[in-house]
DNA sequence: GGCCCCATGTAATGGGTTACATGATTGC
DNA sequence: GCAATCATGTAACCCATTACATGGGGCC
């Protein structure tokens, strides 16, 4: 049920599906991704719900785009969704069940597996630290006085770092645990 | 592709899919979740594969129940997912999305969704330490020297406390900065 | 008698991924 | 000429949720 209520979100200004995409995947890929092939039918869906108008424009360069915008109806939802309080739904980390399962392989290749796990995600912390860093520099207002949509991206932005430094530490422990098991083993 | 393979690191030994649901409520529902609805036909999959065989049992009391357990190849298949290094596909956080669109609603109405947030995981921390106390005083070997299988266990413990401490500080700091602006605003 | 727990399943629906199909423009 | 990017879509498939269906046993 989110994918609808994210696009009407995102829709307060005329978007294309195609301009949707990028979003996903400059902004909001750290905690969502919509394929192009679910995005242009569940836009399709919202302008026949009347939640969103289409406006066709021709720019200079490139073919026709679909600039989809939100109608009254269709931000009353977008609050209805909200006011509903947080959608709690269980998490499924894929790599977590591997983890429990982890004792069925030999010592050597549970560290690689962590390994891979802490370089996975060093690199995306050091992508997080690069977007707070930039944004900080252009934006004399960072971090106490956003205005309020761009506090509620930074809330966003601000999870992400600390739960990615916290995965990070969670790796750093395990590899200590089980480097020295298996020292103990030789 | 992980259902398949979590049922497969649960049947080492003998289990019916009733036992499996129980397990998925009791010890993995922090990270993974199956319906009966699923798991039924996928250990009938399973079987049909050859990577699990059945096993009738009839219980003193109580209907009979059909017992899985993996063959060598469903090891061997096991044993590949986890070779293959972790799975690392990006998480849906609905909240999150929500709290990305935060603005659209009053700040009064933001303190109300965070405040909820606060709650839930603060509940969900406490089941976990609860989890771990108990653990602790029942096996004088937690934490540093645990048999291998409550070793993986214990490490995604380890990361569930971890990731929900981080949430809850992050909480009570947006929490802070939404009171801070709607206290100025008055 | 009614409710909850044990135990197994199927059917319908919804959400998400991969593959396929088309066509214009830009840059090398 | 070829690859990449822009732009829109459909079809097939897989995964997950909800609803439906059945039946025995224990407890109040």
């Amino acid at each position: 049920m989110s994918l609808p209520n994210i696009l009407l979100g995102l829709i307060k200004e005329p978007k294309s599906g195609y301009d949707i995409k990028q979003t996903f995947e400059q902004v909001l890929h750290y905690f969502w991704n919509s394929d192009l092939a679910q995005i242009y039918p569940a836009l399709k869906k919202l302008e026949q719900d009347g939640l969103a108008t289409i406006q066709m424009a021709e720019p200079d360069k490139g073919p026709a785009k679909k600039l989809y915008k939100r109608t009254p109806k269709g931000t009353r939802q977008l609050r209805a969704w909200l006011q509903q309080g947080p959608q709690l739904n269980t998490e499924r980390l894929h790599y977590l069940t591997q983890v429990f399962f982890l004792d069925e392989i030999p010592p050597a290749e549970r560290i690689k597996f962590f390994t891979s796990l802490h370089q996975y995600f060093k690199q995306q912390l050091s992508e997080l630290i690069e977007v707070e860093k930039n944004w900080r520099s252009q934006d004399s207002r960072y971090p106490d006085k956003l205005p309020d949509k761009d506090q509620a991206t930074q809330f966003t932005l601000r999870l992400g770092l600390a739960k990615i430094k916290a995965i990070i530490d969670w790796c750093e422990s395990c590899l200590q645990t089980l480097r020295n098991k298996h020292q103990q083993a030789n």
